[in-house]
DNA sequence: AACCATCTATAACATAGGTTAAGGGGAGAG
DNA sequence: CTCTCCCCTTAACCTATGTTATAGATGGTT
């Protein structure tokens, strides 16, 4: 295996998985073929629809989309907002029909490969699957934490762990500076995310503003008083596991018996 | 390979997976190796606390248990169910600590492993990856699906919509008959789960009580009328992802290519 | 058998957040 | 330039759900 040691794949997903170890040759190879196939596509359009049979796997390269969730009456939760270096649809090209719809919400670049990839990459790349797993599982905590949001925080303690949530999520790809950033989600958007009516966050965020600890200009929000605001949000940053653990699982997969071995 | 044909391994966590695709000889011995060493804990004892340090994974061999999260001042939500074959802290040991805890809500079973196993698994059985990693993202499905209820859903259709999710969830395990099985759960738990208060949970099981759609008796919940108990929760099965794909997912696996090849 | 702790049940009251309604601003289309 | 559409904003009112309080079941323990 060969590493080089200060290598950035030029793609999301090859970066995002570079966080959690170092990648060899084969493995960025690899990456960077599943990325080949970029598609363009406008705000508003959807990735995916709910009720569909899934066709494709897609990683979003830029842009942003929302995965969400809707009842035959109308209601919609938005589960989780979809960043470059994200997947869509991965384990789940198993699944018989997509339980919940993936729309853009900016124009976004996405590039798809067939399933099949998946299943290769299991066979042939135990550490990426592990890695892809592995992120998978944080998706996971952050929907688990946006259920405690909705379930037990009031209105503007999710409405603030939110913001806060977006701001940390943003900054580590580089996509907030200085407490900045763009949200480029309607409050109709951020209503069906947290649970509320667009009326209330419309509430919410004025109170917010009026508090002063953030500041909203068109679709860029300002947070002030970062400290403050995860205090009102009772965020705390355990859930995004944003320690990346590159040791612990290059060690596990590079130490890990490679071929069979007799029961004791 | 060698693969009998109708083979039902005794431990739950392989009677999961034999659901998804046939075993074999090895992936079995593996499976029922990893859950050998069996320890019995009573009812609310905590099999992992959040904040903790992970230490091992479990595989839930017998009995119930709740994952839950918590705020700093004691508000509580439970993310999901915790059932005979689910594994505790699976990818999870990569994180550095549990950003929930997991408690007992009956006398359990559990098996515990070393969480290298789980790299070794990766590693050795790759159609065991997929297929965990398969059974990850069901789970998944259904947080999404109580992050819908929470947010977008009545207190009545909730509350109709967990009924139903346990009702199939068991059958399919064989723990519920006709419409009847033992929900080891207090009001308290229910209402942390739904996102209700305690009060409000009461209310709302005695008007589903009154209407004809359940029966409560002790622990015990019968559900007479489940087409139209799926209809006040706005059921729809889809997110359980009951159809097992076993052909679609062991066709990839045996196809996918083995070994390295050229890039185009 | 009496005690204690834990649950369930219900009533009375309080409020966070939903609903409806109406006006205003900005940006793209003609 | 102004029309239209979409989004934001705010006010007034309403209701689903939370809170507090109390009593009754249930079941294990001494």
């Amino acid at each position: 295996m060969n590493r080089p040691l200060a290598y950035t794949p030029s793609t999301p997903l090859g970066r995002k998985l570079c966080s959690y170890m170092v990648l060899t040759d084969e493995e960025r190879n690899f990456l960077s073929e599943l990325e080949r196939n970029v598609t363009k596509l406008p705000a508003r359009a959807d990735l995916l629809q709910q009720g569909e049979r899934y066709g494709t796997v897609r990683v979003m390269r830029d842009g942003w989309a929302i995965r969400h969730k809707a009842l035959p009456d109308g209601r919609r939760q938005v589960v989780n907002f979809v960043l470059p270096g994200d997947i869509i649809g991965f384990y789940c090209n198993l699944f018989e029909t997509a339980d919940h719809g993936v729309t853009t919400l900016t124009s976004v670049e996405v590039a798809s490969f067939a399933p099949d990839r998946i299943f290769e990459l299991f066979k042939r790349f135990p550490r990426l699957a592990a890695a892809l797993a592995w992120s998978g599982a944080k998706e996971e905590a952050i929907i688990a934490e946006r259920l405690l949001s909705v379930g037990r925080r009031t209105a503007l303690e999710r409405t603030a762990h939110l913001i806060v949530e977006l701001l940390k999520r943003l900054s580590l790809v580089g996509l907030a500076d200085g407490g900045r950033f763009i949200l480029p989600v309607t409050q109709e958007i951020l209503a069906d995310a947290l649970g509320l009516s667009i009326v209330h966050i419309n509430r919410t965020l004025r109170r917010l503003r009026d508090i002063g600890l953030i500041e909203v200009a068109g679709q860029q929000i300002t947070v002030n008083d970062d400290k403050q605001l995860s205090s009102v949000g009772q965020f705390d940053e355990l859930y995004l596991h944003l320690i990346r653990a590159p040791k612990r699982l290059e060690h596990a997969l590079d130490q890990a018996p490679d071929r069979s071995r007799a029961m004791p």
